[in-house]
RNA sequence: GGGGUCGUAGUUCAGUUGGUUAGAACGUCGGCCUGUCACGCCGAAGGUCGCGAGUUCGAGUCUCGUCGGCCCCGCCA
């Protein structure tokens, strides 16, 4: 196909190059075909300019242009002219100019597209993501992947400037257990065993901080075979960085100084440093979530020390069993009907509470379906406690720690909304939560499991109680939260050996266990481990964030559907016998 | 694994207590139109009501199953 080189974009031509004589090449936006004279909206990505045809100016380029659909591929050749003046368009960067071609040749023609290409679309998503190649047309997307783009390069540019050195790690690695489920690659060449596609790279890392390398990160995928979410998809973007020679400290002064960096750069906001820190405790019983939403106050209450003597019995349990009790205060919402509260029961017995306690708060004390069941000076010292005024609406939940904080936090957002709490343009909320525990309980296999994972240093005052009261052992482990999203999180990793050997003990691994499956790691600590720890980035959901997104597929250029399927090369797929035959493997 | 919600024209949706020929807008196609930019005017085509059973004289509508999308819980070191 003969077609001349473009000379200028769709987004670039003004008014000093009025009388020039250009060549554009792009898609058809749009055709406004008035008979004796065609208009096309020219598009690419930089922009759309208007095409004229007129048959005084060209008969030939004009009687062509009467064939001219939606998203054929075209190339113009013509003249910039100034537009009379009652037709500008400010709506368009170029709507100044128009350029008259006396030159069309039709490089591509297109069928229907199965929706407009353009903004505001009312499309449902998985035909977006069967036809992305359309769908990523859009000048949306356009500007949420030119966004990403951006942030690649400031990621890049200031680890660079701060002496980081980018290695990549093996997508093909050993199959790790302790976390999410791996996806496996079957080997050809060893008759059955298996390569694991990385969760992270984190022994990696840490093994080149036993290289000394001192200072590394690596903007890369990581895989987990994991259900979907808004914010989860299984093959993900991740910003990993590690440093020797660290304490806390010295990670949180790196990533604050990277957060400032881009929220000048992408927001043009300046961020105020150093950020304010949560512990994990706080913050699950101020908000009910280890990535709490700051953007709004709306502050849970802890109200063990109210019903510390209660007849209720639902309290009386809770705080025999070491539970919690927590309250919400709505303000104004005294209002809300017996309607609208079963519906916000449902709503927390759904995720799994045994209830939910109303009252109103009224001049004259408490109302409430509960209230027959406390004291006066009970209802008096939560008034106070909640700081509670009439018209208000104080929601309480009792039950095991996690469990009831979590719900209450749920409830919190939940409320937020309906209250309608978080403002279009409220400052954004970013925060460390630090001091989470090092080991988490888990009933079905009667075993702690880690937190963060297994080589996550404790806090050197709480080794101690390691043996002692492992719940109580606290990590040397922080999260980035923005907004109520947990964009980053990481700890300083054990450099000792023993220490190790000490973890491993109290996760129930054994020694030949830890041996099989971390001996690698181990092995490398014993020629020289520098204290070290990082940190890693869900770089999608942080992209999601500064784009304004609420789904990080709209950030993704091919992303997969919420049961993991990819629309538009229909995978995953079956094999052909052959292929499987050639792993050694059958299937059942 | 569980819960919620949705599935009707190419697209987004409406469709009443189960009842005549399933509608609208946008898009598409054709005609007219020389300054439009949401072009305008006239006309037309376009439907396996996701799929499969069932109930019924009669199902887009009710029941069961199934497939798919989205959201959430579990899960995600």
């Amino acid at each position: 196909m003969q077609f001349k080189r473009r000379t200028h974009t769709c987004g670039e031509l003004r008014e000093s190059k009025i009388g020039e004589r250009v060549v554009l090449n792009g898609w058809v936006d749009s055709r406004r075909d008035l008979g004796g004279v065609i208009f096309i909206d020219l598009r690419d990505r930089y922009g759309i300019t208007q095409v004229v045809f007129e048959p005084a100016f060209n008969k030939e380029a004009h009687e062509l242009a009467k064939k001219l659909r939606s998203e054929f591929v075209i190339s113009v050749e013509g003249v910039v002219r100034n537009r009379p003046e009652d037709t500008l368009n400010p709506n368009l960067p170029t709507g100044m100019i128009d350029v008259k071609v006396d030159k069309l040749i039709i490089l591509n023609e297109a069928v229907t597209p199965p929706f407009q290409i353009k903004d505001n679309i009312d499309v449902n998503e998985d035909l977006r993501l069967k036809y992305r190649y359309l769908d990523l047309r859009r000048s949306k997307m356009q500007k949420n992947l030119l966004l990403r783009h951006k942030v690649y390069q400031i990621v890049r540019r200031y680890f660079d400037e701060n002496n980081f050195v980018e290695v990549e790690t093996p997508m093909l690695m050993k199959s790790t257990p302790e976390g999410a489920r791996d996806f496996l690659v079957p080997s050809r060449l060893h008759k059955g065993k298996f390569y694991a596609l990385p969760q992270s790279p984190q022994t990696y890392k840490q093994i080149l901080m036993v290289a000394g390398y001192d200072r590394y990160f690596q903007i890369t995928k990581c895989f987990r075979d994991e259900d979907l979410r808004a914010d989860r998809q299984p093959e993900f973007t991740q910003i990993d960085v590690e440093m020797s020679f660290v304490d806390v400290e010295d990670v949180f002064e790196i990533v604050e100084g990277l957060m400032k960096k881009l929220f000048k750069e992408v927001w043009n906001k300046e961020l105020e440093l150093p950020l304010p820190r949560l512990s994990f405790n706080e913050a699950m019983e101020k908000y009910g979530s280890d990535k709490p939403d700051l953007r709004f106050e709306l502050e849970m209450v802890k109200l063990n020390d109210v019903f510390a003597n209660s007849e209720f019995r639902v309290f009386n349990n809770t705080i025999e069993e070491g539970g919690i009790i927590t309250g919400l205060l709505a303000k104004g919402c005294g209002d809300y009907t017996r309607n609208q509260l079963d519906v916000l029961t449902n709503f927390v017995k759904k995720l799994g509470a045994g209830g939910l306690i109303w009252m109103r708060v009224r001049e004259d004390g408490l109302e409430a379906p509960v209230a027959k069941f406390f004291s006066e000076e009970e209802k008096q010292a939560l008034i106070k406690q909640m700081n509670a005024e009439a018209g208000d609406l104080i929601f309480i939940i009792s039950g095991q720690w996690n469990k009831a904080l979590t719900i209450m936090g749920n409830l919190r957002l939940e409320m937020a909304k309906r209250m309608n709490l978080i403002k279009e343009d409220a400052e954004p909320s970013l925060l460390w939560v630090t001091d989470f525990p090092l080991l988490e309980w888990d009933d079905e296999t009667q075993r702690f499991y880690a937190m963060h994972h297994p080589f996550t240093s404790p806090r050197v005052e709480d080794i101690p109680l390691m043996d002692s009261e492992p719940a109580k052992v606290r990590a040397r482990a922080y999260d980035l939260v923005l907004n109520g999203n947990e964009i980053a999180g990481g700890s300083i990793r054990i450099h000792d050996s023993k220490l190790q050997s000490k973890m491993f003990e109290v996760l129930g691994i054994s020694k030949e266990e830890a041996e099989e499956k971390f001996g690698f790691l181990m092995n490398a600590f014993k020629y020289g481990a520098p204290p070290h720890g990082g940190i890693a980035f869900g770089f999608d959901r942080m992209v999601m964030l500064f784009a304004g997104e609420n789904s990080i597929r709209e950030v993704m250029a091919f992303p997969k559907t919420s049961s993991g399927l990819s629309l538009m090369d229909d995978s995953p797929s079956t094999v052909s016998e052959e292929q499987l035959k050639e792993l050694h493997i059958k299937l059942r």
